[in-house]
DNA sequence: GTTTTCTCTAAGAAACCTCTAAAAAGAAAG
DNA sequence: CTTTCTTTTTAGAGGTTTCTTAGAGAAAAC
């Protein structure tokens, strides 16, 4: 699960980044509501945290420039004390919840959960089921008829991807996206290999899971050939 | 076992301190409301004492702020005798136990063992069993199958957050906040030392129990390979 | 048949973890 | 107050795992 953490606190945004991804998650840190609104438009993250004063821009500007554009990630504003009376702006702009500074990170977490718990598939929740595979995203363990087997971030981050968005093909870019970030500038074959490294996993554990190769476009997991 | 302690009054915040850490507690002492709110949302301590008259932010308001926040440590609220009258407000709000002003040590001890009893792991008992172990805490005697080991304190510290967290993973970042304290700037590669002092203290005393390493996470104590 | 795209192996690079050694800090004893 | 011992911390060598790059061969498209 990737978020986006749009913070200028730079303490708080980096003891969040690290539990964050101590908890298992992909994240994304920014510090400024440009950089927050350039990274949201690419519409990769599955929540993002967005402080309401942010250098720049706005946060509240910032998800008023999403929802304009239909991206319609769930987005947790973070208010501090202070401007916590119009907090009903926020929601009324389009915000799925907010949290008031300070909090504590099992609140935050709660709140994750609660906000990516609506759409079925992008949840939080352990396992994912695919067929005749169980994938424990927490641990990065991946179960099948034959066996169990430990996957690593990467192997793990790409699983996920094909597990979040079933019977979809993934394009060879929202892939590199999504397991590799906006940032990343890995080479492009960089992604064959770790396909390569799936599949692998995939017939190592005795699934009939299938990563389908949609020529020029991208890859798709399939249950039958 | 760690205590956070707000009390203003430097004489008394002093003296528990020092009582409480030579009976074998960790103590993070504050002296404000909004320090303590800081401290306790972190969400590390077994244990909080809470002045009920505290500059900044009462200590009722960071107890209903806690409560708020679903942190559910145990509270013991400290009232001075003129506003014992409303002592039960404050159990109302989430307390767990009050102590009127001045008090013996002796009976703050035998509060915080009555509030602390109630978790059945987050015990003051004096062993805590695991599998083939016997940890005697507050002497910081390992029993094992194969003999007894004195453990320093930190060592102890961090085989309590084990056994206080049983077949949890535990990241690097709580562990540093567990058992070197929210304030602590100490190295990261600190833990990794103290890991395998753990680890060798486990062997020696002839234990199963094995510190699993979480790659990029953190560790867990487990009983099997 | 040529070109493009994909698969897979191999190996170097980087990140991370373990453990030793020794310095620094603290506690206990003389 | 000094000495001695223990605990805590820092530093770093060496090992392991994971990530990345590179490139040869296979498959598909034109």
């Amino acid at each position: 699960m990737r978020i986006l953490l749009a913070e200028d606190d730079k303490n708080l945004n980096k003891s969040l980044t690290e539990r964050l991804i101590s908890h298992g998650f992909d994240v994304d840190s920014c510090f400024d509501g440009e950089e927050a609104l350039y990274y949201a438009i690419q519409n990769i993250h599955d929540v993002i945290l967005l402080d309401r004063m942010l250098p720049l821009m706005e946060g509240t500007d910032v998800l008023i420039a999403l929802r304009k554009k239909k991206i319609s990630i769930p987005v947790i504003l973070i208010t501090a004390l202070g401007t916590l009376a119009d907090k009903v702006t926020g929601l009324n702009l389009g915000a799925d919840d907010y949290l008031v500074k300070p909090f504590a990170f099992e609140e935050l977490l709660a709140r994750i959960q609660c906000v990516t718990r609506r759409s079925p598939i992008l949840n939080m929740e352990q396992n994912i089921r695919l067929l005749d595979i169980n994938y424990d995203v927490a641990n990065g363990v991946l179960h099948g008829p034959v066996g169990s087997n430990t996957l690593s971030n990467r192997e793990g981050a790409l699983l996920e991807a094909f597990l979040r968005n079933q019977n979809q093909t993934l394009s060879r870019s929202i892939l590199l996206l999504k397991v590799w970030g906006p940032d990343s500038d890995v080479e492009d074959g960089n992604l064959d290999n770790y396909i390569h490294f799936l599949r692998r996993r995939l017939k190592g554990v005795g699934s009939k899971l299938q990563l389908k190769t949609i020529r020029g476009v991208g890859y798709c997991l399939i249950s039958e050939s």
